[in-house]
DNA sequence: CCGCATCCCTGCCGATACTG
DNA sequence: CAGTATCGGCAGGGATGCGG
């Protein structure tokens, strides 16, 4: 059981919260670590989370602009994306009752947190879109030509 | 047959038609780098490819090996995450021509990196999980119960 | 201006069965 | 053991139209 040790304090998520690592084993990987890295990845990696979360980092921003500014999206799933945030604690929602009424939408500091992880993502990303285009062509090549070279 | 991926292609954003971008202070997202994230996230966002890339993390494993680890997993998704993650350049697939036949799914230096940010990601995830989940708390409950006055 | 409801199409995912 | 093919359920997400 101790043959994960060296590899669990090298990088598994469970780190910081998980003082009884009972299994750390191979099964031992993918218990509430995973589960919280799923989670926040099915929220954020959604289709539209992203792009909404990246616009209001910039200020708060009221619905149509938001809109314009995403540009791609249908009000539909703004909408939705944009209650999906909010009921994580992830943006904030401002009405304004006036004619025409007004809401403001903002990132919380649940929501600036999340930015710093996502960051880092979107840095790797970065670095390494070339090589996953690559590498995809290479695949692509590979299964769709045998020229065999 | 299906397409694996089609994820990665959403590809309207073609917002980048605008040459007006003076207001930079508030696009101040990279349109670039903003599709770099979508992409990414939506390779490790979905169900099973985190599960993959943590299990493969400990080294290399077999196809069953590894279905057996993940263990909710079908064998169908397994199929399809580990083609995704290999075609993206992400895990490496041995074949070893014996009887049985024996296949070695092992992740490729990219595929290290790619446990960085991700692990910052989930140690985000593992330490708001708490307050996500109070958010989301919240949120149902002010919206449903309206007593509070 | 904000946002909800409806219709509908598309793609994901699971279960099963079959091949090498 | 490893992988593919097919079927069916289900949810995501776009288009449109209506109400505050």
């Amino acid at each position: 059981m101790e043959t994960m040790t060296a590899l669990a304090q090298e990088g598994t998520f469970s780190s910081a919260s998980s003082p009884n690592v009972t299994d750390t084993a191979k099964q031992g990987v993918d218990h509430t670590a995973c589960r919280a890295v799923n989670d926040v990845l099915s929220r954020v990696g959604d289709k539209w989370s992203m792009r909404v979360v990246m616009n209001l980092d910039g200020g708060a921003m009221r619905f149509n602009e938001l809109r314009r500014a995403i540009d791609g999206i249908s009000q539909r799933m703004l909408t939705r994306t944009l209650r999906g945030l909010e009921r994580d604690g992830l943006v904030s929602r401002t009405v304004t009752p006036s004619i025409p009424p007004r809401v403001d939408y903002a990132l919380t500091s649940l929501g600036q947190s999340l930015r710093e992880p996502v960051r880092a993502l979107g840095d790797w990303a970065m670095a390494n879109r070339a090589a996953v285009e690559d590498a995809r062509a290479v695949f692509d090549s590979g299964c769709d030509d045998r020229d065999h070279a």
